[in-house]
DNA sequence: GATGGCCTAATTAGGACTTCCGGTGT
DNA sequence: CACACCGGAAGTCCTAATTAGGCCAT
């Protein structure tokens, strides 16, 4: 299960690609986790508000403490646990994230909301289709040593991304999956599991971030990338590269800090406000920065199977701000000597925080539009172009379908019998990278 | 049989790291 | 001494682009 600000879709359908669409016959389930319609509805409407984009594109949203009590807590173990048991193949992890990855930088719609999962069931008109299975589904050996034949020259690739970490989107919106190494590190700061635990903001006006324990960053790169001897060296050569192609830049005298060059419109920035005492010693060391990271030991590495014991065999204090329920952090006992930086304020009313009223779905982009263009769902949803808001739509009437049926059944919830489903293969999760901005010292 | 359209699989260039290394600085 | 940091070099993995060949309809 992914937690709600790790992933981001992009739902500008104007890319859609009918081609691929008409594969898609068969429509999974969507999962829906606490999908808030008005929430959604109002998530949606940063999108519709699409001309506003300029004047609000250097606001930055601060992601307050949540205090929607047990479940907020459980999901949040839970995608805590999916977030770091990259080995399951079975769980909506952030490996299966990025292997569903379509990041379209250049596209119009990059908000941080919840996840979807998305199965074939449940869905009225859904047609069983096995295209979701076949990113895993290999070749018969026999067809791979087939055929040899020669070939000609081609045309040159399409370039890099970098270094305006602008995604060409031809090549992101035709099932590219892979997850580059900044856009982990924007994830995680995204991710109230890891942030500021593990990496945090130290500059969110300039991007700039300090990898907290950088032994445990190294291992969620490694889980990710399917290499267990990932270290930050190893991970550091690959952050190094990113100088030249003019991504990142190394904070000068501050170990273990690095700065985005450029950032998404709507990132997310999780402030330690609401920050354990630990997460303040790291503050209090932000003067210097020098060296006081958490890496003395890999066992603050929550694995697969230890991150929600390890939650809880926390003191409270250690918890992370996602799942906890505490009081302002105005009220603690003491206080946070951080500086207070533009970033911090909070653009949205905090009654209006997606984030921190409730989890919203972190929908597939490419089921989105495989959706949207089903006949049936189609007449759920309002006429015009595709939007957030006709997805939010859409989604609140599955989801009342989904818990009318649920609910008739046997009284269980839409959520944990869609989990069921989840977990029988069929899902996905799609995100899009943010859309990014150039930072400057001005800029926010 | 010739032709054209579509689909699929093979091939490969190139991007994004990963690994290793030697070195410097703190 | 440990660690962070740097950058060169070579390698690996993956993806997208390209294209040949098979199949089918006309």
């Amino acid at each position: 299960m992914l937690q709600q600000s790790e992933l981001i879709f992009d739902f500008a359908s104007d890319h859609v690609n009918t081609s691929q669409l008409g594969s898609y016959s068969d429509y999974p389930a969507v999962i829906v986790e606490q999908v808030p319609h008005p929430h959604l509805l109002s998530y949606a409407g940063l999108t519709c508000e699409q001309t506003n984009a300029e004047e609000d594109h250097q606001q930055l949203l601060k992601v307050e403490p949540c205090e929607s009590g047990e479940e907020e807590t459980m999901e949040t173990l839970v995608a805590a646990d999916s977030l770091l048991n990259m080995d399951c193949p079975d769980t909506l992890s952030l490996e299966h994230y990025s292997q569903t990855f379509l990041p379209s930088l250049g596209d119009v719609i990059n908000t941080p909301v919840t996840q979807v999962t998305v199965s074939a069931e449940g869905i009225v008109g859904a047609v069983d289709q096995p295209q979701w299975h076949s990113l895993h589904t290999k070749k018969p050996a026999a067809q791979l040593q087939s055929k040899k034949r020669g070939r000609k020259p081609r045309h040159r690739r399409a370039e890099s991304p970098t270094p305006n970490i602008t995604v060409k989107k031809d090549k992101y919106n035709k099932g590219g999956n892979t997850l580059y190494l900044w856009q982990f590190l924007m994830e995680l700061l995204q991710d109230r599991q890891v942030c500021p635990r593990y990496i945090k903001w130290t500059n969110p006006n300039e991007g700039i971030f300090k990898l907290v324990n950088s032994k445990a960053v190294a291992r969620l790169w490694g889980k990710h990338k399917n290499k267990p001897d990932m270290n930050y060296e190893t991970m550091g050569r690959a952050l190094r590269y990113y100088y030249q192609r003019g991504i990142l830049n190394k904070v000068e005298g501050q170990r273990l800090v690095y700065q985005f060059t450029s950032l998404p419109k709507d990132m997310i920035y999780i402030t330690d406000g609401d920050g354990t005492k630990e997460e303040e010693d790291y503050d209090d060391n932000s003067g210097n920065d020098e060296g006081v990271s958490d890496d003395s030991d890999d066992s603050t590495i929550p694995s697969s199977d230890q991150s929600v014991d390890e939650e809880d065999s926390h003191p409270p204090q250690k918890k992370m701000s996602s799942s906890s329920v505490r009081a302002p952090a105005t009220q603690r006992t003491r206080p946070a000597p951080r500086p207070t930086v533009q970033r911090d304020t909070v653009l949205r009313p905090t009654s209006t925080s997606l984030i921190q009223e409730q989890h919203l779905p972190i929908v597939s982009a490419e089921m989105l539009r495989t959706l949207q263009n089903l006949p049936k769902v189609q007449s759920l949803q309002p006429a015009g172009h595709a939007s957030v808001f006709k997805t939010a739509q859409l989604l609140g009437s599955l989801c009342e379908r989904q818990a009318a049926a649920e609910v008739s059944v046997d009284g269980k919830g839409v959520r944990e019998t869609l989990d069921e489903k989840s977990h029988h293969g069929q899902k996905t999760s799609h995100v899009e990278a943010p859309q990014l901005v150039p930072l400057t010292n001005s800029d926010h």
